[in-house]
DNA sequence: AAGTCACTCAACCGCAGGACG
DNA sequence: GCGTCCTGCGGTTGAGTGACT
């Protein structure tokens, strides 16, 4: 038997809230303030969930809250954080005046994740996404040849064609495959030997359709080099690891952008240059040592360990 | 004009943890 | 220590809307 339900759900108005319902919960949190929600649809005379009053409340009746769209440093910021510290909203949204969490968890699902993949960087680990496939690759024991099998396929632009752009991207399967214990057993990704494409395993819980990818590798126009929506204003380099993938050429580039960027993280306290470089230092070293840890698990434990060592300030600040 | 699709974002859900008796 | 209540959090859903065919 689970928890009881916080309120009568068949009695309960759901849904949008009209004009009427904000004003009864700002006229009552005027005159008692907030807290004890559990109370306030009773007292304020509404027929919804003190859990709904309170999400009304929190995500959009609040009065320090900005509802504008969000600012090419606001979305720097976001991503900074997320790569630092994953998808912990409430804690990003508190480097934010104004916004919540939910504005800051939305605004990433819906522009800011998409932006990166379509620029070939990896939002979950926020590196270039043939990085990491390589290292998935060299993980689940296939890294003998000389050029990694999907370094070959991701050289190509990730198009509108391109695996990165399709439901079932590359990196959304990693995820899964890496959150299923069944990935410790068998690689789900193989390269096909003679084949220019890759497949995936037939597992049951991995599509099949649509999961090969027709990328041609002869096109050399990485777009990770070549940001092409509202780039100007965003730091991207910084996301950008030493790739050896990448020509040198290619990361020159980078580099040059990174140095006209008008914004860096020295314009958030909480965020400083130290860190910054140590968070490259970080990559270097994980990077370093990646063939030799056993196990993707320790991996992550180690580098783990790293970024306790280098951000106690930092993650103190996050309450990670 | 009508239908379809993709996207956005407000809202919901379930779980976890803290406070308190 | 245990149970209950309240709050916070992250993931997910679905209604609304605009773009496209």
């Amino acid at each position: 038997m689970g928890r009881p339900p916080c309120c009568d759900k068949s009695n309960v108005k759901k849904g949008l809230w009209t004009a009427e319902e904000d004003a009864k919960i700002l006229a009552y949190v005027a005159i008692h303030g907030v807290g004890n929600w559990s109370l306030i649809p009773k007292k304020a005379g509404l027929n919804r969930c003190g859990k709904s009053c309170r999400l009304r409340w929190t995500n959009y009746l609040r009065p320090d809250l900005k509802h504008d769209s969000f600012s090419p440093q606001e979305e720097e910021l976001i991503i900074q954080c997320h790569r630092i510290i994953g998808s912990r909203w409430s804690s990003i949204a508190r480097k934010l005046p104004g916004r919540t969490d939910n504005d800051v968890k939305n605004h990433w699902n819906t522009k800011l994740k998409k932006r990166l993949v379509k620029m070939g960087i990896d939002p979950v680990t926020h590196k270039p996404v043939s990085q990491v496939l390589t290292e998935f690759r060299n993980i689940s024991g296939h890294g003998n040849s000389s050029e990694p099998f999907f370094v070959r396929n991701f050289k190509t632009e990730p198009s509108n064609n391109s695996i990165l752009t399709q439901s079932n991207s590359a990196w959304e399967m990693m995820r899964n495959a890496t959150s299923h214990e069944s990935y410790h057993n068998s690689p789900m990704i193989f390269t096909h030997p003679t084949s220019s494409e890759f497949h995936f395993s037939n597992h049951s819980n991995f599509p099949l359709n649509g999961a090969t990818s027709s990328c041609s590798s002869s096109s050399s126009s990485a777009s990770i080099t070549q940001p092409n929506e509202g780039a100007q204003a965003f730091c991207w380099s910084d996301y950008l690891l030493s790739d050896p993938v990448l020509p040198l050429s290619s990361q020159t580039q980078v580099v040059g952008s990174a140095a006209t960027s008008n914004l860096t993280l020295n314009q958030n306290e909480n965020f400083n240059s130290q860190g910054e470089c140590s968070s490259q230092k970080i990559a270097s070293k994980a990077s370093g040592t990646r063939h030799s840890a056993s196990s993707f698990v320790d991996e992550i434990l180690d580098k783990d360990q790293e970024m306790l060592s280098q951000f106690p300030q930092l993650l103190n600040d996050f309450d990670y």
